[in-house]
DNA sequence: GACCGCTGTGGGAGCGCTCCCATTTGCGAT
DNA sequence: ATCGCAAATGGGAGCGCTCCCACAGCGGTC
């Protein structure tokens, strides 16, 4: 088979060849196709006959010369997630937008940004406009991505807003109410001497979760006391090494609330280790609700952000800021709730 | 701003503003962009300097319309997951294709199947060629995509072979290997009424790990018992459910070998909420080696497969098989390993 | 000094589509 | 039958790029 002849079997028709079949101009098929009201009956079935013959599919790149869309949306993830199994809050993020979006003819690319080689190639790729939006998850304060998509006016969603004078849409979960909760569990439960293991400041939910914890100790009268909160970032690795540190600093501590679940799991390996029983000597709360709260041992009393659920709600935004550029904003704030299992 | 100013503002530049800039034609400036050896040193540099002073980004549409190349693939998960977080599988696969990827032009398109609507969503997509190559993992002996792969003639690998006559490149696991090492290491603890629950049969890697079940028991002259094997899907409903049955049909068994490691999780709740307790009256060994193996109790001995690795592998494969189609095709099998840890 | 190859270079053609304007067609009103 | 208006239609122009061909310029050779 010659290259010509290779060429000619593998050519795929084109509007034009439709058109010609039809026995219409292009621009009537072009109309059919982008479902245009402003085309006779006759003239329809013609072409959508002639479709169907030919088996024509456009060609998205000459449509998006012509249009300047892609149809295509960015979903970045810019941890230096070690592995996306171990984070059970992205994997559902991207559950939901993907449900979201198979009602669409918009497709999902998936970004992870780990290094800053990644984050210049996203650059490029922002800037060269290959996507019509972007979601962002797990932004950090000083993280320049928000800032970046603003100049190019790219329509975006947040999940999890920077703070509360967040200008971009966002989807947030309510993290201060919901440590809040945990911590009045743990109160009720007659627990006085409550640690936390806390998640990384620079995001606005680590920082409300801490801020929920204390309001909550302040209902109470309970005194805020430095000692009992270690810093950490959300790891299981963190989780274990804050839960050694409040218990080296506080032995007597009767309680922690963890900033995710998976720190909490740590903190339950560190207690093991350290020979607490939980939940009788150590009540443990974690936050997130994810698969890993129904798998530890004992399995863990969460509070539930609806992760899939922000995750649909973000593409739902971005579909309405991608249809409207530049008039469409919204944020939106869950309800987050406790779920309350055998660790607390 | 009136609308002429606003596109005037947002006119992203040309390789021809580039070309007119750098004093070049636009030839040349195409040749720089795209690294050509073929440009003088006096003419690279100028157009290097434009393209910094202008800000210049490749129009990818118009380059994509002209090459019919868009350096993009998609990585197809065609399983009514419902939730990708319980199933670290496909996330481990994501988070090696994504490490591979990053260091190429190549973006990562994730496109969930979970329905018959989703699926035809994505063949005219293929059928559009709106990407260079296809990862696919997950697959079953009747599903219809690799043909529509083949016939397309589209770079595809697959994660998991159809069968040992797979004719698509693949990467799959050495599950025959890694079931015969699970059982064998049961026997060598003493055990001898070995249950099973397996995976779905329609897949070649749960049909090789039932197989090598199976391999061992011959080995050790032990029976085959029907009675022992339970049919499942990989879930940890599945694994309940499964463990049931065997626990009703064999009270005297005293080991179990499961597909998967959510399969063994539920295993373990069905052998708690009968009184067993483990590794002392049934030992359990998952399949997989996942995050949650860490995190049951008692920590689940499994077979590992590198399942990140595989993932980076495909990528690596399908990159290849872009970069020379319908020539290149490689078909790898990577070693499982027993992890021991308290289970078994 | 005429000639031959190179290596570099410029720019026309064309990828397949949408946009839009000029034109045709259909139909009710007069 | 004639006119007018809206609805429907055809097709030119142009999106920004790559491909490729024709040609310029520059030694080196005889």
């Amino acid at each position: 088979m010659s290259r010509a002849e290779q060429q000619q079997s593998a050519a795929r028709p084109t509007l034009e060849a439709v058109a010609a079949r039809a026995g219409v101009g292009r621009g009537t098929v072009s109309r059919v196709v982008n479902g245009s009201p402003k085309v006779s009956a006759k003239a329809r079935a013609a072409v959508e006959q002639a479709i169907a013959e030919l088996g024509y599919v456009p060609n998205q790149a000459a449509r998006s010369l012509v249009t300047s869309r892609t149809d295509a949306v960015a979903l970045v993830i810019p941890e230096s997630v070690a592995k996306l199994s171990s984070e059970p809050y992205f994997s559902d993020i991207i559950t939901g937008v993907s449900a979201e979006l198979a009602g669409t003819e918009l497709q999902l690319l998936l970004v992870l940004v780990r290094d800053e080689h990644e984050r210049e190639r996203l650059t490029r790729y922002l800037t060269a406009r290959r996507v019509d939006g972007v979601l962002l998850v797990s932004v950090h304060q000083d993280d320049p991505l928000p800032e970046l998509l603003e100049r190019l006016e790219l329509p975006a969603v947040l999940g999890g807003r920077r703070s509360a004078q967040e200008t971009l849409s966002y989807v947030h979960a309510d993290n201060a109410g919901g440590a809040r909760a945990a911590v009045r569990h743990l109160l009720s439960r007659g627990r006085t001497a409550i640690g936390t293991v806390a998640g990384p400041l620079d995001m606005e939910g680590a920082a409300e979760r801490l801020a929920g914890y204390r309001q909550a100790l302040a209902e109470a009268r309970l005194p805020y006391d430095e000692g009992l909160v270690a810093h950490g970032d959300f790891t299981e690795h963190a989780g274990r090494e804050g839960m050694r540190e409040l218990l080296a600093r506080r032995p007597g501590l009767d309680a922690v609330f963890c900033a995710s679940d998976l720190t909490a799991a740590g903190a339950l390996q560190a207690l093991r280790e350290a020979g607490r029983r939980v939940p009788q000597d150590v009540a443990v709360v974690g936050f997130d609700d994810s698969v890993v709260a129904r798998h530890t041992e004992p399995p863990l009393t969460s509070v539930r952000q609806p992760t899939e659920e922000m995750g649909r709600l973000m593409a739902q935004l971005l579909i309405k800021e991608v249809a409207e550029p530049g008039r469409f904003r919204r944020q939106v704030v869950l309800p987050t709730e406790l779920v309350v299992r055998e660790s607390a």
